[in-house]
DNA sequence: CTGGGTTAAAAGTATATACATGTATGTATG
DNA sequence: CATACATACATGTATATACTTTTAACCCAG
């Protein structure tokens, strides 16, 4: 029988906790394989349910592995990722405490040519809207902004300033994302990306397409051109705080 | 009375579906707040216990806010993020089903120049290994790979063979990461890199800089240049699934 | 020895119940 | 009018119980 610590959090913390502090010690083997939440329950001396939240909370940070009818395992070393922050670019910009300001390009209603409207994932060719926006930092230009937005689920788009709401902000609040796709690569600036940004023509620039899902539905596809060496993405992620 | 979908799924699965298709559509009035659980259990003829761990789960994932003696909240439109997985180029390689290999260019000890001291937070002056290797996918060179390595932390770090055991699976084994920082931009190639990577001066490359933590201790920093036309970072994310 | 059904054990889900804890509100009292 | 208390209601946690689903091991017949 062990006894828990004595503190102010709640039970199934402690649980978590002791499982934490044994996991790697070799405490539970070379199989790896954790006591059941029977034992658990016998060990403790607390009841099944609060064992098993316990460690389903530890399976969805990824510490441990579940498998039904077999039993709980330490998960292998995790590879190295990391949450990525892709910001809304104006809320980064003013947070900087610069200035931000855009400038529309291209605001229309288009028939999406045979590639685009498989990224959509249409069956039958409708119309999209489409918008070009260059985003500027103290009058600097930073990003270049192409979008393209499906009309039936942001049945408003082509009707918006985006002079004055940020793109962003307004499909944030029309429609939420159950998926994301990023894809980041280096490409040099095409004449017409150089002439927008105010750069060379082919000078580097880190270039973001990001598709995003509402349900089984493609709402908006993005494809963001950054300054190469006017910007970059930077992110700083706790593995063990994900839990 | 709201009859759940007789799908397949287990029934918090339902209600947190149910409870995500109607987050967005202004069913809950403007102050964004959900029916109390107790008036969830009456509407929709489950238990409290399983409305409760819906609403948890749906809460950890982001998308709820919930204030104890007050009530249920939508949570304000989340900055879109996603979860890059930079992994091991080896595996990454392996895994799309083609040949890699590495060729070790440097490994050895050197006293840090000032600004990679201070990129280590060191206090004081200590030596550190260093590494260089270059990544093929078959025979094609796709990532230059330099690091710089606490010595305090991995001391057998140059007793290595990293033409056989990668470097990422060496020192994963080595240190457990409490913490990374990722830090993404597009650089045009100098003429060592474009010498290793074969490709042209000047051409766009994705470069990726990374320190990891172990506790409070800066263990490695690593400068992985991507030959652009050759690689992309991708990934896909579900926010709502990684509760 | 092999195949197939039985059984035991493990995790997964769902419910009813109880109590704890935090917040807002209304009311009585000074 | 203001403070303090009581109360109602919300979420948070813990337990006991029951049933389901999946897997592995075992035993037995052929």
């Amino acid at each position: 029988m062990i006894t828990l610590p004595d503190t102010a959090s709640p039970l199934y913390e402690k649980v978590k906790d002791y499982i934490l502090a044994n996991i790697g010690t070799g405490r539970w083997g070379k199989d790896r394989k954790l006591p059941s939440e029977n034992e658990l329950v016998a060990s403790l001396g607390v009841s099944r349910m609060t064992v098993h939240r316990a460690l389903r909370e530890l399976t969805s940070a990824g510490f441990l592995i579940r498998l039904q009818g077999v039993g709980t395992f330490i998960a292998p070393p995790r590879p190295q990722s990391t949450l990525i922050e892709i910001n809304n670019i104006a809320a980064e910009i003013v947070e900087r405490g610069n200035r931000h300001r855009s400038e529309v390009l291209v605001l229309e209603t288009i028939m999406p040519a045979k590639e685009l409207a498989l990224s959509f994932e249409f069956a039958k060719r409708v119309s999209i809207y489409h918008s070009v926006v260059v985003n500027f930092e103290n009058d600097l230009p930073v990003q270049l902004e192409e979008r393209f937005v499906n009309p039936s689920l942001i049945p408003d788009y082509d009707k918006q300033d985006f002079s004055k709401t940020a793109t962003y902000d307004y499909l944030m609040q029309k429609t939420p994302v159950t998926e994301v796709e990023h894809i980041i690569s280096a490409i040099p600036a095409d004449a017409e990306t150089a002439r927008h940004l105010g750069i060379d023509v082919g000078a580097c620039c880190l270039f973001l397409h990001r598709r995003t899902w509402t349900g089984a539905v493609v709402a908006t596809i993005s494809k963001l051109t950054y300054a190469g060496s006017r910007y970059s993405l930077g992110s700083r992620y706790s593995p063990s705080k994900s839990s």
